[in-house]
RNA sequence: GGCGCUAUCGUCUAGGGGUUAGGACGGAAGAUUCUCAAUCUUCAAACCCGGGUUCGAUUCCCGGUAGCGCUACCA
């Protein structure tokens, strides 16, 4: 086993409010990247302390979404099962005469301050309250908040070194004196995600954008705790293609990960889309598979500016719903995968849709519709013709071939039902016989083929026609063919 | 309002004081196969604005503008 010199260890913290959303999805994927390239320790930590907005439901969405992705964690941490750790850390942070306690009532939801027309930096005469007035007080029974006692008028200069962003400097006085515990002696995010950073001994915080901003307070809370702050490196936001944050309210399922799942994505498709957004390799490639994004990630080739995921804003079709390059991906790992793999993960979708399928069957199928679809679930648009027993009604005109007429496709059809009763069903044997059918008939290879086509798949558009033919087989072929040859007739 | 971050084709991006500013997706056109798809070729498409530094800025600096984030006893 390789030990680096220092231990390498990053967490991905989830607050379990909602499901697994793409933004979500995408840190967690950088995280482990990072960790599996250097050879560190992936943490899974549920950071559950806000009671109020935390469901089951969620946690079992994120679970869900992790799962789907298939990379895994080494170790997995609830904070609501560490609060008197949290408490521990507020406590000695307190002893030290950083922070103090501020009796002001809760102003919970207040809207005015937040989106607030002045700065906020402390409630008055709180700083200031000696420490016998403050035990005197929590005597009496008075619920307090913990604040952070950010240094004033001194000039102190907060600054922390983020990999990706650069050097960060804020100067003190423009930070306000957050809290740490609420009053009922609950933690605050910021108290709980660092207590519990210090405990578990990350190294790196990789996290999205949004929390630049509150390093300046994290690295204040480090230092207070054990001096030192872990090495940060925030990732740019993903944005919708009207530059606002990604919402489920506002934009729908797009932005949830199981989405993805159930509109036939591969996981490692899907990953190495999320990679490309916000992050290069820095060479010409594309798609990758997830050994070669290992290899190649580090937080170097991490951009800095936010990343606009251009899905539909209410989409018209599943398959533009997506960002298109989403979806070309996709294509790609799909057309990449062997013939098995890609099979055995059609199969449970072709099952579900209520077709009777063999595993022996399925891989028959996969070939004729590999190259024709983008999703997995494409499958059932693709290939439905070959599991159905009755094809649906068309249009006989669809029949008639190019330049001809419904006597032509009378010809080549009541033909074709005599060539393909006794021809070998095979593809070499079908060409052979069809062509030369065709050349017998004075007919072009297509207008022999078309109606062929329609016959048996119900439509123009479908996979090449002798390997359709001989996946379908005789039995069904004729039956099919002398179907069309009564509409057309 | 305060503080901060960011700014290259429609989108994701490479690049970087002197380049025909490169690639990809998507779009358009063509080639090709029995249709479709795949594949191949070609085309259109970008350095936010204004100053400064410089022989020379898209690149460095400053300002503006715009977008975004933070500004809660939410996370």
């Amino acid at each position: 086993m390789l030990y680096s010199p220092v231990m390498l260890r990053v967490r991905f913290a989830p607050s379990p409010t909602g499901f697994l959303h793409v933004g979500s999805a995408r840190t967690f994927i950088f995280n482990w990247l990072y960790a599996r390239r250097n050879g560190g320790t992936m943490v899974l930590r549920l950071d559950d302390t806000d009671v109020e907005r935390n469901t089951d439901a969620s946690v079992n969405s994120i679970y869900e979404g992790l799962r789907w992705l298939d990379l895994g964690w080494d170790e997995e941490y609830k904070q609501s099962e560490r609060l008197g750790l949290h408490r521990q850390i507020a406590e000695s942070i307190f002893q030290k005469g950083l922070a103090y306690r501020d009796f002001t009532p809760a102003h919970t939801g207040d809207s005015e301050r937040s989106g607030a027309l002045q700065t906020w930096l402390f409630n008055p005469g709180m700083r200031e309250l000696s420490r016998a007035e403050s035990d005197r007080r929590v005597a009496a029974g008075e619920p307090f908040a913990l604040r952070f006692r950010v240094p004033r008028g001194t000039g102190a200069l907060v600054r922390f070194d983020d990999a990706v962003y650069g050097e960060q400097v804020k100067a003190a006085d423009d930070i306000e004196d957050f809290a740490l515990l609420r009053s009922d002696g609950m933690p605050t995010y910021h108290l709980a995600s660092c207590a519990d950073d210090v405990d578990l001994r990350i190294s790196h915080i990789i996290r999205g954008q949004d929390h630049l901003s509150n390093t300046y307070k994290h690295v204040l809370i480090f230092e207070a705790a054990e001096g030192k702050a872990p090495q940060f490196a925030h990732l740019p936001l993903l944005v919708a293609p009207d530059g606002s944050k990604l919402s489920k309210r506002r934009h729908g399922p797009v932005v949830s990960v199981t989405t993805y799942r159930d509109a036939g994505f591969l996981p490692e498709a899907f990953i190495n889309f999320l990679c490309l957004l916000g992050w290069s390799p820095k060479d010409d490639r594309e798609k990758m598979s997830r050994q070669e994004l290992t290899d190649a990630f580090s937080l170097e080739g991490i951009n800095r500016s936010n990343t606009v995921v251009n899905f539909k804003e209410p989409a018209a079709t599943p398959e533009e719903t997506f960002d298109p390059k989403a979806v070309w991906l996709n294509a790609e790992h799909i057309r990449a995968l062997p013939v098995e793999d890609l099979s055995a993960r059609l199969l449970p979708i072709v099952r579900e849709a209520g077709f009777q399928v063999t595993p022996e069957r399925m891989l028959k199928v996969t070939p004729l519709i590999r190259e024709r679809i983008k999703l997995l679930r494409d499958v059932l648009t693709a290939a439905d013709f070959i599991f159905v027993e009755q094809l649906p009604p068309y249009d006989p005109a669809e029949l008639i071939p190019q330049k001809g007429d419904s006597a032509m496709a009378l010809k080549a059809l009541t033909r074709a039902r005599e060539v393909l009763a006794t021809t070998e069903f095979t593809h070499d044997g079908l060409d052979q016989a069809l062509r030369a059918a065709a050349q017998e008939l004075g007919i072009k290879a297509g207008q022999m083929f078309q109606p062929i086509r329609v016959a048996v798949c119900g439509r123009k558009n479908a996979p090449p026609l002798f390997e359709t033919l001989e996946v379908l087989g005789r039995e069904t072929v004729l039956k099919r063919i002398e179907q069309a040859v009564l509409e057309v007739g």
